[in-house]
DNA sequence: CGGTATCCCTCCTGATACTG
DNA sequence: CAGTATCAGGAGGGATACCG
């Protein structure tokens, strides 16, 4: 029973691939980071704790889903702490650990290379754009 | 007329988040790096030139499309430069640029961090999902 | 070799309405 | 206040087949 198709080889590697690129830590950091959320909020927070409202305030447009499933995976990642007051009406704060401010200052460095270089790329899409005809 | 229901004040809200995030540089290059294969192309291409075929070989799994147009976006960006040798048969090289290896840096410092700190966020996400139904 | 054109199908997003 | 449950809509990813 030797024989597999092409298709079917070049379908095992891309699954062996897969699963590297789903092992490989950089990609793991890079899926969570690209999240529309995620940096939003560890942004917000890097300056101090927030309750769960205010967050939705500070992130206008945000679904009280999308905010919940960002925070939670982000506690589930030690990123952040939830505390829960049980007061009425209830009160739900949200906090960077040490972890997320580590990673808050990664977000650091990522957006002074953005704005560093935003200007090098925008210009290189103008001359890219202009040339398309010549 | 100066009624807007909550609803479209809401939407109004977004609709003007969303432009800002649009705008905003950081944002813009997260959206770059989220990209699946931009991080691995720009890995690859930080060790030398490569030609279009032996990126989709080290990226196994990569189908023809999306490389193309990963290229093609990079390229737009000014990250790579790609160099078309008529001879027969056809032979492209693809190279990055200056501001490539830049962004190369900016990633080998993503990648640090994840190394530096994989663990930690394995550890947490452990200890949450064990205490699921405590 | 180095792509382009097409279709399909899945996943994610977000709107909405409801609960403790 | 702080969520959960449900549903639909659309963008993007990938397989495939074909061109210069």
């Amino acid at each position: 029973m030797a024989t597999m198709t092409a298709a079917q080889r070049r379908e095992q590697a891309r699954l062996e691939y897969d699963a590297f690129i789903k092992g490989c830590p950089t990609n793991q950091l890079l899926d969570r980071l690209s999240d529309k959320w995620v940096s939003l909020v560890v942004a917000a927070l890097a300056a101090g704790p927030m309750r769960y409202s205010d967050l939705g305030r500070k992130l206008a447009g945000v679904s009280p889903k999308m905010l919940t499933q960002t925070l939670r995976s982000l506690e589930r990642d030690g990123i952040l702490t939830r505390e829960v007051t049980p007061s009425v009406p209830v009160r739900v704060d949200y906090e960077l650990t040490p972890l997320g401010h580590s990673l808050s200052l990664l977000l650091t460095a990522v957006k002074d290379w953005a704005e560093t270089h935003i200007e090098q790329v925008h210009e290189a899409r103008e001359r890219y754009d202009s040339v398309q005809d010549v």
